[in-house]
DNA sequence: GGTGAAAGCATCTGGTG
DNA sequence: CACCAGATGCTTTCACC
């Protein structure tokens, strides 16, 4: 991890889609060799992927939450496998504290979130919290 | 928005970095109007941008947290602005209710989320929750 | 890590339904 | 208006230095 490397993560941090050569061009350096690193990295898992955000809004999700479950006791671990298959989670994070899970979570409108709740129940306890705005959304991690 | 428009949306959120001729392999079309497809839905922000997801862990951020920020009276606006400039901000979204602020943070160690936190209190009182697990990391959209 | 040839890809153009 | 097919110029890949 050097300090080309560190402007190769910034490139594609940037924009996922940019072309080897033109990242080549930014940091000096021919597409091979660009290329070469790119795969060390993805093999390093230093990357990890490249995903495309798309707007849950301009696909039909009115709203967005987030959802803290306090799991009951022995639901933890069915709710774990339980989470990867809702459609509405688009990201789900297991937490220290009485709580033991935040959720963010995409809804058409009230009538999902209250239907979305009520599969949740079972697993625990609720509590939500409606997103006003996604003020920073995923910002670039840049090396220690 | 039509299904071969969802096909191509669920390619390139699985690998922003696939190419269009793959795309259109398959989705059965040719790769130009495979590219056409993606300008418009880029034009009319249903694609809002192509990004690659780096490894904290692997960049030398060994924690990660859910900070909730109940900010002082006056304190929220001048917060909304000074979040953007925290590198170690991933995510924050403005919510209702009592706390106005949930913020996903990478951080080296505990000596640097105690640092982080004591320059938050000037905006407001804070919670920390520590991240043990990503559970569902950035899944994809599904259009309604 | 660069270079150069070959394959693959993106983009533009003109033409079709 | 959306798509395809063919031509052109980039890009990627792989051999080799």
């Amino acid at each position: 991890m050097d300090s080309i490397n560190s402007m190769i993560l910034k490139c594609l941090q940037e924009n996922a889609r940019m072309s080897n050569s033109e990242i080549g061009r930014r940091v000096g350096m021919s597409s091979p060799a660009v290329s070469e690193r790119i795969k060390k990295m993805e093999d390093a898992e230093v990357i990890e992927g490249y995903k495309t955000f798309v707007s849950p809004f301009k696909s039909g999700y009115q709203l967005k939450a987030l959802i803290t479950l306090r799991a009951f006791m022995g639901m933890l671990k069915p709710f774990l496998e339980k989470v990867k298959t809702y459609d509405e989670v688009v990201n789900c994070y297991r937490i220290t504290g009485n709580e033991n899970i935040v959720m963010e979570v995409v809804l058409k409108n009230q009538e999902h979130l209250e239907s979305f709740i009520d599969q949740l129940i079972t697993y625990g306890e609720t509590k939500t919290q409606i997103v006003l705005s996604h003020v920073v959304k995923h910002s670039e991690i840049k090396p220690v």
